[in-house]
DNA sequence: CGTTGATCCTGGGCGC
DNA sequence: TGCGCCCAGGATCAAC
């Protein structure tokens, strides 16, 4: 599940390694994950220089000298720079315990949908067994701007404000997780980050988002923004698929709180994580410190001194 | 406006 | 060892 923290960290990663490389020629499969016509990319692409690496939410844009090549990553989608010289991994390696990859390089195989071969050897290669990716080109600025004008704001930018926040949950009755899931208020936050944000702001999953406290409400958009910086601090968060440009994995999944520790206890009180069912998604939370019911007023200024 | 359920898809985990 | 079954889930869409 690449959220925002992990398409930043491949971001990151793409940029210092294929950032001026110039396609030589490109392999595609035929997939319902492009967005474009196979014969367009074939005919476009080539001899066109990557410019610029570019992130939205959870999309990324790959600039390129004339188009634009747009990805999201879906659930299992993996972004990774081939070299010549370096050996493959056999396979796809798992950790015994953990279960983690431990590949740092594949080669094309039957989930790799997109190869972009450069002039000076390189791949990169576009790899999504569950093909809930997507890939467009797009050869105008103002197609790019269609596909993402639903998202809402950037959590790690300027322009996400506790005003424009507030503005964002005014009057919405459905449940805050799904309201931080549909990434129209906010962009690139996903079932991991989600959980995690929330259980930072002691909220349950399940509360309107209109019936939050104001200071709730503060918290959250705190929240949120610490749980993304940190996930992209930790080069984000390795379950299952995940990996960076470099096929290694991220080191968020040591540092989450509450996603996927069901049963153990919380880390600030040591009550059992609870796992439920919340807009269709797994969801984990606190039953201590995220309470189903609204906080009474009378107790909001204690527990706000509490919680940070 | 809002919610629910289906859809896409495959590997992994589990029970037997 | 292997088979069948079910599940996870980001985004979108139809139905109500």
């Amino acid at each position: 599940m690449p959220e925002l923290p992990e398409v930043e960290t491949i971001r990151q990663g793409l940029r210092g390694q294929i950032l001026g490389a110039t396609i030589r020629d490109v392999e595609l499969t035929g997939c319902r994950i492009f967005q474009t016509p196979a014969e367009l990319l074939l005919e476009r692409l080539p001899q066109q220089q990557l410019v610029e690496i570019d992130r939205r939410g959870k999309f990324l844009i790959v600039r390129l000298n004339r188009d634009r090549l747009v990805i999201h990553l879906g659930m299992t989608g993996q972004l990774t720079v081939w070299y010549p010289e370096r050996p493959d991994s056999e396979g796809f390696l798992r950790h015994p315990v953990t279960g983690l990859q431990r590949v740092r390089q594949h080669s094309a195989d039957k989930h790799t949908h997109l190869q972009l071969h450069f002039e000076d050897g390189r791949s990169l290669l576009f790899r999504d067994p569950r093909k809930f990716g997507k890939c467009h080109l797009l050869e105008k600025e103002s197609e790019l701007t269609a596909l993402l004008a639903h998202l809402g704001m950037e959590p790690l930018s300027d322009e996400y404000t506790l005003p424009a926040f507030l503005n964002g949950l005014k009057g919405r009755k459905t449940s805050i997780k799904a309201l931080l899931l549909n990434q129209r208020v906010v962009a690139g936050v996903g079932n991991i980050y989600a959980d995690e944000a929330l259980f930072q702001a002691s909220i349950h999953p399940s509360r309107r988002a209109n019936r939050l406290r104001r200071y709730e409400k503060e918290r959250l958009f705190q929240a949120i923004r610490l749980a993304l910086e940190k996930g992209v601090t930790y080069g984000g968060t390795t379950l299952r698929d995940y990996v960076n440009s470099d096929g290694r994995e991220g080191g968020n999944q040591d540092e989450l709180l509450v996603y996927g520790r069901t049963e153990q206890p919380c880390p600030r009180c040591g009550v059992r994580i609870e796992k439920i069912v919340v807009a269709q998604r797994g969801t984990h939370f606190c039953p201590s410190c995220q309470p189903r019911s609204r906080p009474n007023p009378n107790v909001a200024v204690l527990s706000q001194n509490v919680a940070y």
